[in-house]
DNA sequence: TATTGTTATACTCTATAACTATA
DNA sequence: TATAGTTATAGAGTATAACAATA
């Protein structure tokens, strides 16, 4: 990463998105490393363990992925036992994944280190500062209405 | 792109970054695409473009790329007839890549395309919210000085 | 020896198409 | 016929290693 970019690229929004969670990566990456996971198994476990028992392709609908990525995804996570995949009773073409005990262990720990890297990573701006850019980056993912 | 994520995902920064700049991306390639270039290959006419000849190696540094990447970046852009490389007479191991006149005009038409797509994305966020809101990314991706 | 550009190669992430089993 | 999961495959984008020309 460049660490005094040229002014033609200071002001472009690609370039700054690209950078800026490049940094992102750096800080919370190694933070959530103990725990065997990257930032999109974590997503994944949180969807699991947010609320009602989800489908795989419920869980990839949630989180904006292709249900083949889901496959993917899920047999890697089944792999380290954080999840079981179950048949669904009610209807039989669709898996339930459902978080192991491990896996909620490992959803409360990774949560709370990158919940941590990410208020370090937001400390520059000050607290109202980070405030209102996580605000705007809501509005602007459309992860908020208007 | 999922339109309401569900509040586990709303305050990932992981996750909003990623939607953001995806959705800048659905409002800036449109933009550019009448112009026949992308987003990275604007940036590399930005930096030709910025002030002193670049060799690849010292643009693909100002970007953030590999230099294996530059290569292919450059072929494309030669191919559009955009840019030129030239033999370092100083240093022969060195390409000098200068925009062609054609790419000049490229450069400033997509670049003013992009620039309005860019305000586009902005708007929700109001002209002040705008303006934090970039000064705060700028910080965050290391573009400007804490 | 080190550096620039280049090629070949591989790896990650993602998406499309086709298959299976269920509905 | 349509849907959920799966597999195979292919396309970006990027990175590593090795080579030729040059310093």
């Amino acid at each position: 990463m460049t660490d005094s970019p040229p002014d033609v690229l200071a002001s472009r929004l690609g370039y700054l998105f690209k950078h800026a969670h490049a940094r992102l990566l750096d800080v919370a990456g190694p933070a959530m490393a103990p725990f065997g996971i990257d930032g999109r198994e974590l997503a994944v476990l949180a969807v699991l363990g947010a609320g009602a028992p989800l489908s795989q392709q419920e869980a990839a609908e949630l989180l904006g992925v292709d249900r083949t990525t889901m496959v993917a995804l899920v047999d890697e996570l089944e792999r380290k036992e954080l999840v079981e995949r179950h048949r669904s009773a009610a209807d039989r073409r669709k898996n339930i994944v459902r978080l192991t005990e491990k896996g909620r262990r490992c959803l409360e720990g990774a949560g709370d280190a990158r919940d941590a890297a990410e208020r370090r990573f937001l400390e520059p701006l000050g607290e109202s500062g980070a405030a209102g850019f996580v605000a705007a980056l809501q509005i602007l993912a459309g992860a908020r209405p208007l």
